[in-house]
DNA sequence: CTATTACGGATAGTAGATATCCACGATTTG
DNA sequence: CAAATCGTGGATATCTACTATCCGTAATAG
């Protein structure tokens, strides 16, 4: 079980976005040199954010991204599934359906419990992800941290 | 973020063991042909489970098989563990001392509130699998069902 | 000693994540 | 309108981890 690093550029540039001056746009090489990430892999995980509505891109001259919503209104975990997807991380294979002792499909109307195990498992991982936002991720920087990247967030306009 | 099957087979093929008679061994064959497991595969499994103390392993004629404890000594995080690694799932490359903006190590003695929003949520997930044991998954069996496959542990025997 | 059974290393195949590039379309500026 | 800017999405290549199998070794019961 691994969490693609993806998921890790997607909420750093999230909070980053969320310095910007409302409304401001930010360029995809802009973001991608602030943390020195590959800008055309960056790309394909903006493009996700973008679908997801938690971006909103805009093309053209003076364009870029900015956050689609308040920083307040968007969780951690709406980042991470628009990165990482929402599929659930156990895939119950019904292997209680097979070999010697297969039940019967009328013996399995019930869900295996062992399913069910792992989802609230992963409903808990979720629930503590919706919990914070990325308002929340802003407010725990450092102050002089937070003015710093706010100032080159604003430098930034083009 | 998905987990392997192996944790699947590892959770089933623990519960079957709990329903063995106590202190018998069952062999490798009889729990792959349970659920048609591909036998050279969940070996593999078998053998972690065991490095983790899941499992006790008994070779030699009339050997195979047993769990190391009582049912309601081992817990679901111990077998996905045992299965899976324990390893976070995130891991934090610290891309803010990269790039442009790059931290200072000075000013990132505290950990990376991203990082440990993460590692909350992870902990969550752990917590929940904590909560549950072999015994419990046992519990959950309908009866017919669970002295159904008692009866297949103590028949499978050598 | 011999048959049985698990252990562990070597070896492939496969799927998904990582990474890059380019043609296309949309938008703003002049 | 024309040119420059910028995001979109498809094609492609590489790398890693999971899946899967095989075989020689070690240990044990009879």
């Amino acid at each position: 079980m691994k969490l693609s690093q993806g998921v890790e550029w997607g909420l750093h540039v999230a909070t980053l976005l969320a310095l910007a001056p409302a409304g401001q746009t930010v360029r995809r090489d802009a973001l991608a040199g602030h943390y020195a990430l590959p800008e055309a892999y960056l790309a394909k995980h903006l493009q996700a954010l973008t679908r997801s509505g938690v971006l909103h891109a805009t093309p053209g001259p003076r364009g870029g991204y900015r956050l689609a919503r308040a920083a307040a209104d968007i969780t951690v975990l709406e980042v991470v599934e628009a990165v990482d997807g929402a599929a659930k991380p156990f895939i119950c294979q019904e292997i209680r359906q097979r070999g010697a002792s297969g039940l019967s499909p009328e013996e399995c109307r019930r869900p295996c419990l062992i399913h069910s195990v792992m989802n609230d498992a992963d409903e808990a991982w979720r629930s503590s992800l919706r919990e914070v936002t990325l308002a929340d991720l802003v407010a725990g920087l450092p102050s002089r941290i937070r003015r710093r990247n706010e100032k080159l967030m604003a430098d930034a306009a083009s």
